[in-house]
DNA sequence: CTAGGTTTTCGCCTCAGAGTTGAAAACCTC
DNA sequence: GAGGTTTTCAACTCTGAGGCGAAAACCTAG
């Protein structure tokens, strides 16, 4: 084999959850140059002997309990020669959810921001953000991807602003819950829960069928509603 | 920067084209070890300054005319080490798409196989060439993507058979000119084609509208005709 | 305890778009 | 010109998403 030139390999991750009725990503500030003073997204470098997904775990866990990043899946592979002004790099971007409700430990130097105010980013870091969050809408449509988004049980409209959250545009907890109920994707535990202060019929609490990626092959899109 | 161990970092393509009727994809035979006499994708190394897909772009030149292949388009990154027994290697793979009418002139090691037919693939190449098969597949459903498979101008028969030979499964010729019309995805030409022999009404001839990638916001899934 | 407010749930309707069918149109060959 | 072939189009069906409003089931205040 030819001696070569290689690249580094790094991993990075666009780490989504809802939190205060916002899709936010998880950063975190850089203490060093380049870009010091800005934020970027968590990952490193690949070492031998282990896989991407193996990396981008091991580098997340230094920032979160990964054992709370419910989906993973990869993005895209960045290759621009000058995305890292430093050095030849090339970088394999990840997107993982945290289901709402947790609140895993966070290191002093990383924080959640909202997708949709992001500060200065580092790099590339930006567009590969925007691009997670456009996977995870795609998917919202046509997958059950919402048990990522989910905790382990909760109630429609709980669901709803998840949805709502997650997609920008509101949601109609009606027309939602028919359309993963017929999928299957979500189903009744039979239990209720009782109406917080304010009254109201106590809402029954569903859970997500499986909490392992499932594709539905027909397609159904979760429209805006429509402008009347 | 501290040193480290680094990866080789290569591209590789699932290019596809429908030939004689059927999903066919590019490969050449190894004639060296590891896996001699199989079967592999198209592909090489990285090298600094160029970006993965300059360089995919530059490895396929040495095996068909690039200026053929209608679209291109990132699939997924392979890091499992032990992919390549020689060495650790990270490899992004392509699918690349050449549209049905094209003859390009091709290597003596080279030829298309039939998708449904594989011989034996070296290394992890079988499932990206079904994870390719499976791309064009979904985006079939919700893009214009079939503009990368057809020719300039042809017939919405013509485009049956592709889609056909595309999706595995019979086409409504009907339903899939309605769909795409509406769409916009196609248009027609005014021309007319004069029917072969055996006859039959000329069939009007069409293009597709651009033959740059859009993608649908309806999702429209074509699917397999109801079995009745 | 009752009236009024709130939230959830459900049935029914509408609407859009994909799939199906059959007949007419437009060509061919014998 | 008769009979065969392929294309095209209009009408219908069918499925599933979106919208609306009434009923259900709770709360709180008086």
């Amino acid at each position: 084999m030819v001696s070569r030139e290689r690249p580094l390999q790094s991993s990075l991750a666009v780490v989504l959850q809802i939190r205060e009725g916002a899709l936010q990503v998880l950063l975190w500030k850089r203490a060093r140059e380049p870009f010091s003073g800005t934020w970027s997204l968590p990952g490193g470098f690949l070492e031998p002997g282990e896989t991407l997904e193996q990396s981008i775990r091991k580098h997340l866990a230094a920032k979160v309990d990964v054992r709370e990043v419910a989906h993973l899946e990869q993005l895209e592979t960045l290759s621009d020669p000058g995305r890292d002004p430093r050095e030849w790099q090339v970088a394999t971007a990840y997107l993982g959810l945290v289901p709402a409700g947790l609140d895993p430990e966070l290191p002093d130097d990383t924080t959640w921001h909202p997708v949709s105010a992001l500060p200065e980013l580092a790099f590339d870091h930006r567009e590969i953000t925007l691009a997670g969050r456009e996977r995870l809408r795609a998917k919202l449509s046509y997958t059950n991807i919402g048990f990522a988004l989910a905790p382990a049980e909760c109630t429609i409209s709980e669901l709803r602003d998840l949805y709502a959250a997650a997609l920008g545009h509101d949601v109609s907890a009606t027309n939602l819950q028919r359309v993963l109920l017929r999928r299957g994707v979500i189903e009744a535990t039979g239990e209720r829960r009782a109406p917080g202060r304010g009254g109201g019929r106590p809402a029954a609490v569903i859970r997500f069928r499986t909490r392992q990626l499932e594709v539905t092959d027909e397609f159904a899109v979760l429209r805006p509603p429509s402008t009347k």
